[in-house]
RNA sequence: GCCCAGAUAGCUCAGUCGGUAGAGCAGAGGACUGAAAAUCCUCGUGUCGCUGGUUCGAUUCCGGCUCUGGGCA
């Protein structure tokens, strides 16, 4: 029996991901005795804190297998694609090397695909340039910004809609610094993928909302609230990645007296059935 | 019991100086190459509370009724 390198494990949120990841690397173990380890997909769990809200693997798991790029960045740290497929190569080359699977399990489809297609190998922008690109968005306002991009990379401004801030910010920054449009870039030099084993988790609509609904519940029972209380007790005006986690806000507009705890609820609720919807396009056309 | 204010899309409300109505949110679908739990695009027929009247025409004006807030007793 040929076991496969890499295996991608993506769906929806609360589609049970985390579980069946498990179950497959011990069957991976027991029935072929071959060992593997998790490697974490999946953005907001990349880091280190409100482990609840962000339905953080359970000790438990953890100890059963191996899991890589868990919790490695702390709150003011930001993620980003190329950053995480960088760890996540090191982590799949580690385990190749001993034989091993990687599975790649999480709910972030852009960095499951960029496993599978590779992305394009642009040079890192430094961050004072991405914030003078910033300042001059904000300067000279979104029109005459668009427009300037039209003659940097006048291919993008026709696919990229200009309501879409962050990615014609992008846009600009990695034309205007580098010399070269963004989508030339993509063309060329397009790092290649991995041949991997694909598993994606579609539950039916109802079946998953319902899923969505229980886990945030075990989260309020779990201690979500002392937890996010906790957190921005510790970081004050916080403004780093976390703050999108689905709670967040919730529950911070509940401490802060804005929300009920039901209306905070149904918030969280509402928010992790957008976000399912949208995890779910994205499986099904860009990875289907 | 009386007075006042409401009653319009699943929710919150806007509006029509009389020609059958529109925002936000929710919902549905979609996009996605370095912020992705992010960002963005498209989609709005609903007995305009019920019932009479005026009118060519009423959700809009007038009367009555019902219900919901608030006030006075």
């Amino acid at each position: 029996m040929k076991t496969p390198r890499v295996v991608l494990i993506g769906g929806a949120t609360a589609s049970g991901k985390t579980a069946f990841a498990v179950r497959y690397a011990e069957k991976l173990k027991t029935l072929y005795g071959v060992g593997s380890a998790i490697i974490n997909a999946d953005s907001i769990q990349l880091y280190d804190e409100l482990k609840i809200i962000t339905a953080f693997p359970s000790a438990e798991d953890m100890a059963k297998i191996p899991h890589r790029l868990f919790g490695i960045l702390k709150p003011h740290e930001k993620p980003s694609v190329a950053f995480w497929l960088e760890q996540a190569r090191k982590e799949i080359i580690r385990l190749q090397a001993k034989g091993k699977v990687a599975i790649v399990c999480g709910g972030t489809g852009f960095y499951l695909n960029a496993i599978k297609n590779g992305i394009a190998d642009i040079p890192d922008i430094p961050p004072s340039f991405r914030q003078s690109v910033f300042e001059k968005f904000q300067c000279i306002g979104r029109d005459a910004f668009f427009e300037e991009l039209s003659h940097l990379d006048k291919e993008i401004t026709q696919t990229l809609h200009k309501n879409n801030t962050q990615r014609i910010l992008r846009a600009y920054e990695v034309a205007a610094y580098t010399g070269k449009p963004l989508t030339e870039w993509w063309k060329n030099a397009s790092s290649a993928g991995y041949d991997v084993k694909q598993i994606l988790l579609l539950p039916p609509k109802e079946e998953l909302h319902r899923r969505c609904y229980t886990r945030i519940q075990k989260m309020m029972n779990n201690g979500a609230v002392e937890e996010v209380r906790d957190f921005v007790s510790r970081y004050p005006n916080y403004n780093g990645g976390l703050r999108k986690a689905i709670g967040y806000y919730e529950i911070s507009d509940f401490l802060n007296g804005k929300l009920s705890k039901d209306e905070c609820v149904e918030q969280m609720f509402i928010h992790t059935k957008q976000y399912a919807k949208r995890q779910m396009t994205w499986f099904k056309h860009q990875m289907g």
